[in-house]
RNA sequence: GAUUCCGUAGCUCAGUUGGAUAGAGCAUCUGCCUUCUAAGCAGACGGUCGGGCGUUCGAAUCGCCCCGGAAUCGCCA
């Protein structure tokens, strides 16, 4: 295959890369260089794939060349166009439309493309310059609080957090999930001297519920006591903070904390039972979200990290005391407040122990990125932790991540745990699984399965529906859930891309009972003829994985996965419906396409389980 | 009040170095199962990209000003 000099490069094995980068641009500058004497820079060379409603495979913007070159657009496009018909073999035909130049492709050269990425031992994963991976990356995600269930805001982050960790593992950087757990503090008092009142010795084995249920009861019932007293107080004439402030049942809650932080046996021994039966429950949570971590970390055993780093900061006139004894940071010049640091009572606050976390993990682990998946009402306090930390001249201080993401909204505004207003995750999960199972029934196509191999299947598809409908959405963006109207099996959702799979993998059983397509799937696509449309389409698509992995790994993103995978299963089910795979008469077209299934299958695959979704051989 | 984020079809969402007539799905309507799974395919309908001004050959995308929504501005986490 022709090649100009400068762009013999071995890397090339994709769309973009071996398309865009390593033919046409190279391509188009030496043109350039030819007809005007001027050297175009990369960013000069504007290429886009074609709209559909064009004939082409690639679109060169000739607008910035024409300026650059002192002429008209169509002149430029034009002397381009001519050049790389001669020039390049790989070029079929160019087409040039109002500033457009479109260039249409030989079908050998997507093939040659196709084949390239065959050979690849790690056809789903890519090594990129873009990414660090000499130095691990963190990603601490799903970090509740032990004093209520997960809602639908944690399945979010879970999967967020999850998925983001995968897209980096697939760019061969090697990831650390973390979970740090707040097992400690007021929250967890409120459900304890709720279950010391009313409970009567209630435990997840007399009462049969979950036990981080059973704990979230708790503190729904401290809410309800604390707003009756409050309700009490003010009808006897004190005012809305008073009674806030001293409501019996938050005045003991506060109390236990102290007894708690004093070390109080009773108090540090219910602790550990209501806490233990909250990590049994969540563990069938993640368990069932398909979730996992490396390392565990517990509030209780990290919140008095980070004193040592204030000291540190307050003899070198970084930070600055009041008289009270407390301990703040000046932020003014960088567009921001004072900050606390630490109580005149010398106790921390949150971010003290963010603080003393992030070193101590760069020192144990000296990360490339600490990721942190977190609703972005904390924006801001993760803006200061970083300021806080580049103040102190930690070199690694932008190495922090917020991976910011948006609210799950009901159709009636925001979940409140307090107002009951949540979308329990154990309940939503079920749900979706039940639903999976009904539709199932209702199509009648898996008759002959166990009834194990058909719970297993209502448990992949109800929870790829679920899983789907939030990863497909940029973190960023606000989504909003309606409980109403259950999450869609059809069209543009993970049951889709799903089936699409799993009616490959029908075929593929097909061709391989039969003894001459049996090795079908190591057909070479350089020995193929003729192609059909939809087959080049087909691909084009195929082609496209790594850059889509690249994009949503580099900016955290699974959406851009997500999209991928629906793309591919379309194009797929376009083809599917209009070319015959498996055809006795037709030998070579068959291998050709059972090749092509094989590579499909293999890539929604691995594109959905970057988003912890699992696939059905048959649904 | 200040800061940040968001506003794309009736609904849910794509659309990131600024590029062609702004795309999907759902919903509504029309076709397609005796042929590898119809959870599918093909088509119709649906838009002042919140509004205005500006920069540009070209703006959903960049800048400014409004309107609407959200979050934050705790010695809470």
């Amino acid at each position: 295959m022709h090649r100009l000099p400068e762009a013999c490069s071995p890397a090339a094995d994709y769309f973009c890369r071996m398309m865009f980068e390593s033919l046409i641009r190279p391509a188009v500058q030496a043109a350039f260089h030819e007809l005007y004497g001027k050297h175009l820079g990369d960013d000069a060379v504007v290429l886009q794939s074609t709209r559909k409603e064009f004939s082409g495979d690639l679109t060169l913007v000739v607008f910035g060349l024409a300026k650059l070159a002192g002429t008209s657009p169509d002149a430029v496009g034009k002397a381009i166009a001519e050049h790389l018909a001669i020039r390049v073999p790989e070029v079929k035909a160019c087409n040039l439309v109002k500033g457009f130049l479109n260039i249409e492709l030989h079908d050998s050269a997507w093939m040659e493309a196709l084949f390239t990425w065959m050979q690849e031992s790690e056809p789903y994963r890519t090594s990129s310059a873009a990414f660090d991976t000499s130095h691990p990356v963190l990603v601490e995600y799903s970090s509740p609080n032990t004093n209520k269930p997960l809602h639908l805001g944690h399945i979010r982050n879970n999967l967020l957090g999850f998925s983001v960790a995968e897209l980096l593992k697939a760019v061969h950087t090697p990831v650390t999930k973390v979970n740090l757990i707040n097992d400690r503090g007021i929250h967890i008092c409120k459900s304890m001297l709720a279950w010391l009142k009313q409970g009567n010795g209630e435990t997840p084995e007399s009462s049969g519920m979950k036990g981080d249920h059973l704990v979230g009861k708790y503190y729904v019932e401290f809410d309800r006591m604390y707003k009756a007293e409050i309700s009490q107080l003010t009808a006897e004439g004190k005012s809305e903070e008073e009674a806030k402030r001293d409501a019996p049942s938050m005045v003991e809650a506060r109390e236990l904390l102290l007894k708690w932080e004093a070390g109080d046996q009773p108090t540090v021994e219910l602790w550990k039972k209501m806490n233990a039966w909250v990590y049994t429950g969540f563990e069938s949570t993640y368990a069932r979200l398909g979730v996992d971590f490396d390392t565990f970390y517990y509030e209780s055993e990290t919140y008095l990290l980070g004193k040592s780093i204030v000291q540190d900061g307050l003899d070198r006139g970084v930070f600055y005391r009041k008289e009270d004894g407390s301990v703040w940071v000046d932020l003014t010049d960088e567009g921001l407040d004072h900050k606390l640091l630490l109580r005149g009572d010398g106790t921390s606050v949150y971010i003290t122990q963010d603080l003393g976390t992030a070193k101590q993990r760069y020192d144990e682990t000296g990360f490339s990125k600490l990721i942190y998946v977190v609703g972005n009402e904390q924006d801001y306090h993760f803006k200061v932790l970083k300021l806080i930390l580049k103040k102190l001249g930690f070199s690694w201080w932008d190495s922090l991540v917020h991976l910011s993401y948006n609210m799950v909204d009901l159709p009636s505004g925001k979940m409140k745990s307090r107002e009951g207003t949540v979308v329990d995750a154990d309940e939503l999960m079920q749900e979706m699984v039940d639903e999976a199972a009904r539709i199932t029934r209702e199509l009648g196509k898996i008759d002959d399965f166990s009834s194990d191999e058909a719970r297993e299947l209502y448990e992949t598809i109800g929870l790829g529906a679920l899983k789907y409908f939030i990863l497909k959405v940029d973190p960023e963006k606000r989504m909003l859930f309606n409980p109403e109207e259950s999450i869609d099996f059809n069209g543009h959702t993970g049951p889709f891309i799903q089936y699409t799979y799993a009616r490959i993998r029908s075929v593929l059983r097909k061709a391989a009972s039969m003894e001459q397509f049996a090795d079908a799937k190591h057909t070479d696509p350089r020995s193929q003829k003729s192609v059909h449309e939809k087959e080049r389409e087909l691909v084009m698509a195929l082609l496209r994985y790594r850059e889509s992995l690249e994009e949503a790994a580099g900016r955290f993103s699974p959406a851009v996965m997500a999209n991928y995978a629906y793309e591919l299963a379309k194009v797929f089910n376009s083809f599917y419906h209009e070319c015959p795979i498996v055809d006795q008469a037709q030998p070579d077209t068959t291998r050709f396409r059972v090749m092509l299934c094989t590579l499909t299958a293999g890539n929604l695959l691995a594109s959905l389980s970057l988003l912890g979704i699992r696939v059905p051989e048959r649904m």
